[in-house]
RNA sequence: GGCCCGUUAGCUCAACUGGUAGAGCAGCGGACUCUUAAUCCGCAGGCUGAAGGUUCGAGUCCUUCACGGGUCACCA
């Protein structure tokens, strides 16, 4: 009765599923059968290959039709299916791999009537190698003379249009295979994130840093002011956090005796999505000892200037409708005067406190935390940042927004600190490093009393870290660079998702 | 979370103030041995994101929901 009761339901789910099946997957369907029952493997598993598509155009590509003709380079070539013409008794397709097409030309003479038959069972989107000769065809184009092909895998779904390829920007998200195998300057992009990466860890490794990497997952979440998300370890009953930031790790490292750390990982942030914003994001971040927060102003016009020189070749980008120079050195200003210069305000509004308070607070839906510090920069963010597009080192921002950091000597209610704006996105940030215990400990109890009052943001107290700065924490310069959002910038992309493979996305159905 | 916009064939897009849902590519069948967005002839493909409502009649108007994009808020 049970079994009887089930598997109708099963039948069901089955017949559900096969008539989801549109008429192209039908007829693919239909076309591995008949494959199969000719013995084909449709899925080997492996391939002897002689080049990759790749390989032949950059290394065939100076040859003359007359001396591929007299070389006669017989190459054994892997790649996907991207288009196919059939005219007859011949037939022109190209296959693709990660940077390059290749066309291949099959007659029916040349691999026979039964070979020729079985390729009409091959379909756009499936994966084969082809055996053959390089020539030239007619219009000169680099092409194999096919004399046979093997099956590596075949593609059950049709690929979206060959022109215009894949658009719908969801469905690019939610299946980047596909975006990446329609649409190649995506493919760049992330080649690109990748070989910034390279350089960033050689310009690093250059300068004697060591590459470290610290814990994803805190008792305490610290090294920033933002909201973590929660996790629970079974064994050892205990809640933990995924890191926003790797910070205070870093730092003692310092302070056990390593002078230059630097870490690239994820860090993982439980704030809203934007084009700006995904919940987890890639963060550079590097510690040196005996520096300050003007050597990490130095170091960061060297790094950033040097991968816009070695990956693109110039010093001058543009980013969406902007020029943005690199050149050096790059604008530095204060907190207290950028306010002043981009706001766009009269400055007799800074002048009293009051006012200032009341402005910010008209700007910020959470008011219960609202002290002159953060006032100033709930400012800074609504009217200023947007305004600086070029590369801008705004200094010595409020104090009390910058728990980790030293306080300025000369202007105690700011810190060492800055960030640096680029194309009105924050890209940096950093700091000369509080590196006094006691202060460190008075900083936490101002953020605990913050939280206290509302400020979920606030930094939590850590007395661990306090612990190890009373080992003593040289006088260091810290500093963490968003990539994703330098890759925005150096590959000219508008949104965060453009550079992160997989951004998150919820769940469809 | 607020507001605005979008969701139509596998993909890219049409469909006027409500009146029979269309094209290109892809697919299937046929012709074609140098094509390249191949060409030519024919065919098939849709519960218009989901659920309600208004109407003689809804892809189109209204409500709710889902997902996405933009923007604001939040957020270094």
């Amino acid at each position: 009765m049970i079994e009887k009761k089930v598997l109708p339901e099963e039948e069901n789910v089955n017949k559900r599923e096969e008539s989801k099946k549109t008429d192209q997957e039908a007829s693919r369907q239909v076309k591995v059968e008949r494959l199969s029952r000719e013995g084909i493997d449709l899925f080997p598993h492996n391939v002897k290959t002689t080049h990759s598509a790749s390989d032949i155009v950059e290394s065939f590509s100076p040859l003359s039709k007359e001396e591929l003709e007299e070389k006669k380079v017989i190459v054994i070539v892997p790649g996907r299916i991207m288009s196919i013409r059939r005219m007859g008794r011949a037939t022109f397709f190209h296959i693709a791999d990660s940077r390059s097409r290749l066309q291949v030309y099959l007659r029916e003479d040349k691999i026979g009537k039964k070979n020729y038959q079985l390729f009409s069972l091959v379909d756009i989107g499936d994966i084969v190698s082809v055996k053959g000769a390089l020539f030239r065809t007619k219009t000169e184009e680099l092409s194999v003379l096919a004399e046979s092909f093997t099956f590596l895998a075949k593609c059950f779904h049709p690929l979206p249009e060959k022109w215009h390829g894949l658009q719908d920007v969801e469905l690019r998200y939610r299946k980047r295979y596909l975006d990446l195998i329609m649409n190649p300057e995506e493919k760049e992009v992330f080649r690109f994130r990748s070989a910034m990466i390279t350089d960033i860890k050689k310009f690093f490794d250059q300068k004697g840093y060591i590459e470290v990497e610290t814990p994803m997952m805190h008792a305490i979440p610290g090294g920033a002011l933002a909201r973590p998300f929660k996790t629970y370890h079974n064994a050892l009953g205990m809640d933990l956090y995924l890191r926003i930031a790797p910070e205070l790790y870093l730092k003692e490292l310092i302070v056990g005796g390593f002078e230059k750390v630097y870490e690239i990982n994820r860090s993982f942030r439980n704030e809203g999505i934007s084009s700006e914003h995904n919940p987890e994001f890639t963060m550079l971040e590097f510690y040196q000892a005996y520096s300050d927060y003007f050597d990490m102003m130095d170091l960061t016009e060297e790094l950033i200037n040097d991968l816009s020189l070695t990956l693109l070749g110039k010093e001058e980008i543009t980013y969406g409708e902007h020029k943005i120079s690199l050149k050096r050195p790059w604008k530095r200003i204060k907190f207290k005067d950028v306010l002043v210069e981009y706001s766009g305000l009269a400055p007799s509004r800074f002048q009293d406190r009051a006012g200032v308070m009341e402005l910010a607070s008209t700007l910020t839906s959470d008011k219960k935390s609202l002290s002159y510090g953060k006032a100033l920069d709930v400012i800074f963010d609504k009217y200023v940042k947007q305004n600086l597009i070029q590369p801008t080192f705004v200094m010595n921002p409020p104090r009390e927004v910058s728990p980790l950091a030293k306080a300025s000597k000369e202007s105690p209610d700011e810190a060492e600190r800055f960030e640096l704006v680029m194309a009105g996105m924050e890209i940096a940030n950093a700091f000369s490093e509080l590196t006094d215990p006691e202060e460190q400990k008075k900083r936490f109890t101002e953020q605990a009393e913050a939280r206290k009052k509302g400020d979920e943001d606030a930094h939590w107290i850590d007395m661990d870290y306090v612990h190890a700065l009373e080992y003593g924490l040289p006088p260091t310069g810290g500093e963490g660079i968003g990539i994703d959002r330098l890759v925005m910038i150096l590959a000219n992309r508008k949104s965060i998702r453009e550079v992160i493979l997989f951004p998150l996305l919820r769940p469809k159905e």
